[in-house]
DNA sequence: CGTAAGGTACGTCATGGACG
DNA sequence: CGTCCATGACGTACCTTACG
């Protein structure tokens, strides 16, 4: 075994006891050793190279959307990797359950294989299933804004708004408005409800425009029949809003549990390293004497 | 004082996973 | 398999700050 990765954490403690301050050590060397509460993540380097230790802030009982792995492996770490751990009930694991690394990739916004291998530019764009596909393929739908600013020059040509060739909708709306927009295919795709535009062009004085699509965004008159569907979409609209609220509550509280985390654990570091500096001094003495 | 840049909060959409 | 929920991604509005 080269390398070795442990993380362990201590389970069950009915929670008592703030984490955040009764953090335990890890002894230096070869050999993991866990004290106290503090989930301790070992990482020992191959013989040859300088072994080095990685405390986890993440600690097992606490209400997090990070938890620590149960079945634990050894892995070989080469440089340049990150480790990923997993666990079922964890926001953050493999599809495997065991242990994988990932490569780093330098550019923002690259994505990383999950299978332990590179992924660079060119070799797996076709290979990577659907998702890598989708993603690919996912340039954001453009706003209403940007469309209705489009709008207002009555044409839309932008290739980087997905328009495909022969995908051109014909947009008929209930308002007697002067334009006949070409509307770039995806651009206005949503499901099947009610939408409200604030057009802005030039060519739209201002006008409010409300419309319906169906799934070939399609375009025709709202009518009785949608009633329900708009309602529908409303109330999911609401749900998700408050949903989105809550979730991004719950991600500042983790944030924030993280940052004190890490103040508490270098506060530690600190500590230890005073008391490693004393006993030193201390040794040094004696030897002399 | 006007403006650009950065930060923050929010709403919406798309998606994956859980569940009945 | 359909529905619901949580969450990442994106666009937008608003606020703050630095700068000319």
């Amino acid at each position: 075994m080269d390398g070795m990765v442990e993380e362990n954490g201590t389970s069950g403690g009915a929670g008592s006891g703030d984490p955040l301050t009764s953090a335990g050590q890890a002894t230096a060397g070869s050999t993991p050793h866990v004290v106290a509460v503090t989930s301790i993540v070992q990482l020992t380097l191959p013989a040859q190279a300088p072994s080095a230790q990685v405390q986890s802030v993440i600690q097992p009982n606490q209400q997090s959307v990070i938890q620590t792995a149960s079945n634990i492996q050894s892995v070989q770490l080469p440089k340049g990797n990150v480790i990923l751990v997993s666990k079922p009930s964890s926001v953050i694991h493999t599809t495997q359950g065991t242990l994988q690394t990932l490569q780093i990739k330098p550019e923002p916004n690259t994505l990383m294989s999950a299978q332990g291998q590179s992924c660079s530019d060119d070799s797996c764009s076709d290979d990577e299933g659907p998702k890598r596909k989708y993603r690919e393929m996912l340039t954001r739908r453009p706003s209403y804004r940007k469309i209705l600013n489009d709008l207002g020059g009555a044409e839309i040509a932008d290739n980087r708004m997905g328009t495909k060739p022969g995908c051109e909708n014909e947009v008929s709306l209930s308002s007697p408005l002067s334009f006949a927009p070409v509307i770039p295919a995806g651009a206005l795709q949503t499901e099947g409800g009610l939408h409200t535009l604030a057009v802005s062009g030039a060519a739209s004085g201002g006008a409010i425009v409300q419309y319906a699509t169906n799934q070939d965004a399609q375009f025709y008159v709202p009518g009785p029949m949608l009633e329900d569907q708009t309602r529908k979409r409303e109330l999911r609209l609401l749900k998700n809003r408050e949903a989105a609220r809550e979730c991004r509550r719950k991600k500042k509280e983790y944030i924030k549990c993280l940052e004190n985390r890490v103040a508490v654990l270098e506060n530690q570091n600190k500590a230890l390293i005073e008391e490693l500096k004393s006993l030193k001094e201390l040794y040094c003495q004696q030897k002399t004497e």
